[in-house]
DNA sequence: GTCGTTGCAAAGACTTTGCATGTGA
DNA sequence: TCACATGCAAAGTCTTTGCAACGAC
């Protein structure tokens, strides 16, 4: 199913989390792993192919696994969620207003200049912010 | 209902874009343009409060401000979709953590450094982006 | 009178809940 | 074994569609 290095890295993370190593989880954060990108739920159902997981479950394992703060949640401009790996790194995503492709950005200069401003305009503090850039990518603008 | 002024004003604004003046478009036009903050579907509806205008009026009327550009739809960090004036003016939300208060930010520094940047990362071109910041207001710090 | 607008009912998309069954430790 | 995980059905929330009746112009 994938190879046994990384198996043994997702399952030891189950196992600190008290959470029992099953299939659909073991599936699943390797397939947030080998992601790299944020996926919807259809996006993932996609993914399990035919494993054929239940929605509900799926659904399931990922509120488990946000409480747990290994995924998270991002929200991009439309109604669906997204989740992605908790890299911890701190990044933002440029998606492709034409076949919704998205990419991180891993430069941030927002916390140098903004939250100190922000802080003097009614709000008591900032403790974090979303950046989302819409544009065309490459191969759509060459089509 | 609200002051003739100001309905002189709106209907003017239907008019211009050849929609037929009722009162539900009126309402809502006001609603918006009295709200200094995005509005949710459910905000709207409360806002109307006693008029009682049918959800499906709303949505469908919302539809239609939205692709004559009066209104645009803003995305936060919960799955609503928020819609406001458009004012042409760009801008971002400081949105509190606790009770949900949105404000608005004039100041935007992002197009001046980012976009040109962006345009080196495989994205053809940037058209907008998106940024919110949260925190915590200080109505709800010093509870 | 005409054609766009509205309300109601129903369908659709996405997500959550309840409960019986299955399974990892 | 036994508590937790899963699948199925059903409910819940938000949004859209179809259609007949209504109303602005």
């Amino acid at each position: 199913m994938f190879c046994k290095q990384h198996a043994a890295k997702i399952i030891k993370k189950l196992h600190r989390n008290k959470l029992k190593v099953t299939d659909a989880r073991l599936i699943l954060l390797d397939v947030f792993e080998h992601a790299h990108k944020p996926l919807s739920v259809k996006d993932i159902s996609i993914e399990f192919g035919k494993m054929r997981v239940d929605k509900v479950t799926l659904y399931r394992i990922i509120k488990i696994l946000k409480n747990l703060r290994l995924i998270k949640q991002i929200q991009l401009k439309d109604r669906r969620i997204y989740y992605e790996i908790n890299s911890n790194q701190h990044h933002h995503h440029l998606v492709c207003n034409q076949c919704g492709k998205i990419s991180d950005i891993k430069r941030c200069e927002i916390i140098k200049y903004d939250c100190d401003y922000l802080e003097t305009t009614g709000f008591a503090r900032i403790f974090d912010h979303s950046l989302e850039f819409f544009g065309i990518c490459n191969q759509c603008f060459n089509k």
